[in-house]
Parts: C-alpha cells; sequence; structure tokens
DNA sequence: AGCACA
C-alpha cells in the first residue's frame, strides 16, 4: 500500500471539473465573507468552508451550479489579473470532492442545549446556581451539568427549545459573568458558548455538579450532600449544631430596619420559605426561618452566614439552626408569617402556577414565587419590597439609596440579571419558575406545633425603598420544581465530579461595591462581540 | 502552494 501515486489524480491539471473550488494561499485569517465576494460575481454560493489546512489558509466553496465553478475558473485561467484577496493572489482549483461536507463543528447548529466553557476560572469557581441564576434569564432552564475536561471548565445548560438557547447564546457568548457572582480570587470569567450536540441531558443526581431542574424526585446527589444532610464539617470545624429545616438568624450591628419582608426575600432564594418569626433578643433582633427541608436551610447557613444585608457592615446575619422544626405562627404580622397560609389580603403562594409554565407567559405579580431571586428574570428584579408580603418580589426597586447596595439581591451574591443585562433580553414574560425546596410546596406543611418564639417588638414601617441586598448564593435545595419531567440521569460527558463539598454557595463572593450600573455597564457595553466566525453557510 | 472530523 505504499504507492502513494496510486490511481488518484492528485495534481492540479486533471482535476475533474466541481461545484467545489478549492482555494488556497489565502491571506491570513480570510473570512467568509472575503471569499464570498471573489466568488459571488460567478454565482451564488451555496456553502463554505474557511480556514482549512495546517496554516488555515486554504478554503473551499461551493456554487449552487457546477457552471459556475466552471466560469469561475476558466475566468481566471484566461484572466491577465489572478484572483485576489486583500491583493494577495488566490489560486483556485476544483475541489476532488463534490460538494462541502460541512462539519459544523457542531457548535453552531442549533441546539436547545447549550455548551459553555468558561475562561479563566477553575472548576467550582461558577456555581451552578449563577449559571442558572445567569441562563434563566432566558428562558426555563431544565438541566444543568458542569464537568471538566481539557477544555476546562464547561457546562451544558439545557433549555426547551433552541430558540431560547439561541437567544442565551447570543446574549452571552463572549460576555463575562459579572464579578460580583464569582468568588473573590477570580479574575473574570468569559463565556464561549456554542451549542451542544446534546438534545437531553441526563442527570443523575442533584449535586453541585448537575441539577435536573424538572424533576423534584430526583435523588440528591450522596456527593452533594450525604445521608446526614452534612456538609463535610468544615475544616474550621465550625457548626456543630444539627442541622435543622428551621434556621435562627441574629442581626448584628442593625443600622437599618430590617423586615419580615427582606428576610423573606433573602431567604426564599433558598428555598421555599414556610414561616418566619421575628422577635428580640439580648438587645437585638433574631428571626425564625422554617424550611420545609433541612437542605434548603443548610444552603441558605452556607451562603448567608456572615454576611452583611446592608453595605458597610450593617444588618450582619449570624445563623445557626434552630431546634425547631415547625414554627408555629398565630398571626401573620410585621413580626410573623406564615407563608404556607393563603390569607386575605396576603399573596399566596402557589407554586402550581411555578410548575406550570416553564417558560410560559408571565407570572402573575402575585404569584411569583421567592424562587424569582434564583430565577431572575432580566426585566423582573427581584427585590424585597414594600409590598413584600407574601414575599412576593417581582419589580425591581431600582432608586439607588444612600449607603444601601443598590444592586439586587441576590440569591447568591448573585445579582438579578436585571442588573446583569439590564435590557429586556428575553422578554419579560419568560418568568422562570425555579427550584425550590423539597416538598417544597407551600400549602405542604399547614401543621402547626412546637414551641412559638417569644413574639414581640415594635411594627416595622416599611421604610421606603426596598433595600436592596447583595447576599449569598442560592443555594441549592437539591429539589426542583414540580414539574412534570422526564426523570434522567445524567451521564456522558461530563461526569467528572471533583472539588470540596459544600463550597458551591459559599464560595460565592460578595462584593458590596458593585453598583448595579456598573453591572449594566459591564454586560452591556459591547465586550467585542466574538468575530462572525465563519464556517456557515452562506447564500449569495 | 497543493484538499477538509478537531
Amino acid at each position: 500500500m505504499t504507492s502513494s501515486a496510486a490511481g488518484q489524480p492528485q495534481f492540479r491539471l486533471t482535476q475533474p471539473p466541481s461545484k467545489v473550488l478549492h482555494l488556497r494561499n489565502l491571506p491570513w485569517e480570510c473570512s467568509e465573507e472575503e471569499l464570498i465576494e471573489i466568488c459571488k460575481p460567478f454565482g451564488k454560493i451555496v456553502n463554505t468552508k474557511c480556514n482549512v489546512g495546517a496554516n488555515r489558509n486554504q478554503a473551499f466553496v461551493e456554487f449552487g451550479d457546477l457552471n459556475q465553478a466552471i466560469s469561475m475558473v476558466s475566468y481566471y485561467a484566461s484572466s491577465s489579473e489572478p484572483a485576489q484577496i486583500r491583493g494577495k493572489t488566490v489560486y483556485l482549483q476544483y475541489s476532488n470532492r463534490q460538494e462541502i461536507i460541512n462539519n459544523k463543528s457542531s457548535g453552531d447548529v442549533p441546539s436547545n442545549v447549550l455548551l459553555v466553557t468558561f475562561e479563566g476560572v477553575e472548576a467550582g469557581d461558577v456555581s451552578i446556581d449563577v449559571l442558572h441564576l445567569v441562563f434563566s434569564a432566558f428562558g426555563f432552564v431544565h438541566k444543568i451539568a458542569t464537568f471538566e475536561k481539557t477544555a476546562g471548565f464547561q457546562a451544558l445548560v439545557q433549555f426547551s427549545n433552541s430558540e431560547t438557547a439561541s437567544s442565551a447564546r447570543t446574549a452571552l457568548d463572549g460576555r463575562s459573568i459579572p464579578r460580583y457572582l464569582l468568588p473573590d480570587h477570580v479574575g473574570t470569567c468569559h463565556l464561549h458558548i456554542s451549542f451542544s450536540a446534546h438534545v437531553d441531558l441526563t442527570v443523575k443526581f442533584q449535586s453541585h455538579r448537575s441539577r435536573d431542574y424538572t424533576n423534584p424526585y430526583l435523588p440528591v446527589a450522596p456527593s452533594a450532600m450525604d445521608g446526614t444532610g452534612q456538609y463535610g464539617v468544615g475544616a474550621d470545624g465550625k457548626k456543630k449544631e444539627p442541622e435543622s429545616n428551621v434556621l435562627l438568624a441574629s442581626i448584628e450591628n442593625m443600622q437599618y430596619n430590617v423586615t419580615i419582608e427582606v428576610l423573606h426575600t433573602i431567604f426564599s432564594a433558598f428555598g421555599f420559605v414556610q414561616k418566619i418569626a421575628m422577635f428580640e433578643k439580648n438587645a437585638g433582633l433574631q428571626a425564625l426561618i422554617q424550611y420545609p427541608d433541612i437542605s434548603s436551610a443548610v444552603a441558605a447557613l452556607e451562603a448567608l452566614e456572615g454576611h452583611c444585608i446592608y453595605e458597610g457592615g450593617y444588618c450582619k446575619l449570624h445563623l445557626s439552626y434552630s431546634r425547631h422544626t415547625d414554627l408555629t405562627v398565630k398571626a401573620n404580622n410585621d413580626r410573623s408569617r406564615d407563608y404556607t397560609v393563603p390569607e386575605t389580603g396576603l399573596l399566596p403562594m402557589q407554586p402550581s402556577m411555578l410548575g406550570s409554565q416553564p417558560s410560559g407567559p408571565a407570572i402573575p405579580a402575585s404569584n411569583v414565587m421567592p424562587q424569582s431571586l434564583l430565577g431572575p428574570q432580566p426585566s423582573g428584579l427581584v427585590m424585597p419590597s414594600a409590598n413584600g408580603v407574601g414575599g412576593v418580589v417581582q419589580q425591581q426597586c431600582p432608586p439607588a439609596s444612600g449607603n444601601m447596595m443598590s444592586s439586587p439581591i441576590v440569591s447568591g451574591g448573585q445579582v438579578l440579571p436585571n442588573s446583569m443585562y439590564g435590557v429586556p433580553y428575553p422578554p419579560p414574560a419568560t418568568q422562570v419558575p425555579i427550584a425550590y425546596g423539597p416538598g417544597g410546596h407551600p400549602h405542604s406543611q399547614p401543621s402547626f406545633s412546637g414551641p412559638p418564639p417569644s413574639f414581640s417588638g415594635a411594627p416595622p414601617a416599611f421604610s421606603g425603598t426596598p433595600p436592596a441586598f447583595s447576599g449569598a448564593s442560592p443555594a441549592f435545595s437539591g429539589t426542583t420544581p414540580p414539574f412534570p419531567g422526564p426523570p434522567s440521569t445524567f451521564s456522558g460527558t461530563p461526569s467528572t465530579f471533583s472539588g470540596a463539598m459544600g463550597s458551591v454557595p459559599s464560595s460565592v463572593a460578595f462584593d458590596y461595591s458593585q453598583p448595579t450600573s456598573l453591572q449594566l455597564g459591564r454586560l452591556h457595553q459591547p465586550q467585542v462581540l466574538p468575530p462572525t466566525s465563519g464556517s456557515s453557510v452562506f447564500y449569495m
């Protein structure tokens, strides 16, 4: 088999005509447009393939009709002026193939699944919650799987359809994740987004590496949260208290009024908040926040502990697990509230709404779940607001307030997309349901028991400007919204689960100095749009 | 300056 020059006409002269022309000696980084420019006069270009060859200075151009290709070749064969691009002579000849097989690098063919590559970060620097937050702005995110490969830290993000995926891609490709959503040590994290070949990811567990937001019954990965729900008992050996679904929060340096709405908003980022009871103790304000599940509480604690609600070290949160498991809330007032009970005048939670519309019409304001914190809408910031009851927060209240953080809260050091993208990329209608705690149904536990904390305290009047927070990451509660969804298992590409557990929410950096406007600018300012890659089909 | 799935 060594006869190299077997039967193939290898060299030029004998090339039989083809609709496909082979161009060589192209100038460096020759664009598809340039190619088309010189070929167009001879006919319709149906396809191209650029940057071919070791030097990437060759290309193929396919005409719609053979005669067109022939006309071009013969024209230049007898022309005194050689074909040239940027003054450089381009040699052309018939290709030895009859058509261009465009391997669309499989990154350009639209898919509902995006392949996201993070530049400048290590695995784990970008929490899955941050990803969820960011991508949810464009539509309901079904699943996310992160993994590490040679390309670095990557993620697959599954949307309902390729349209939403495309919108996310075009909006985010080449952009960077706001710094404040990333750990301190991370400089910038640029996103490179392409379409994945996957259509449906199979997520086996809800873990720190993968999530299926459509399957409420998916087990939580043993690796993410072990049976006891313990995050590795921190090397710092801090919390020894048994975990609980109820958190005890004490607020230090309470320079500003902290209302129940504020607390509700903050804590809702980690799961459905069933009840809140605030009371005075030791000359300080404390509150008990009840989740339906332990994992939400754990996530909230991990993420929020030690963080301040307001800029400047004000209203610093100290969290611990309460021994309570179910608070007794006798009345809904400024100090205590039971969000599981629909009440007149109050906005009841309606998780069902969430589950029913992946990317459907906007959820009525009254139904916006606290989860909205997690599933931010570019157009609807979640802010603690005066209407607060029921923790229904929907619209952003932009007015920057003196020394208060003007950045939206967050669920996770996460600022809502609003601030990130500012402009309504996705239509507001795309209210996204977010995952919330197991048994997350608000109405699920109307039972009251347990020693009620003592309530006392002055009626807190809402002080106009809703405070913005910066907060911890919306930790994931391990469960998902009540979506009917194909349970599945994840396998395939992403698989490497390395890294420390429990680092997810807590790894988010809080940057209190990041005003919303900055964020806006950041993502909006043209960040050098990626050059129109040229390997796609072109027409005329 | 010489033919393309990484």
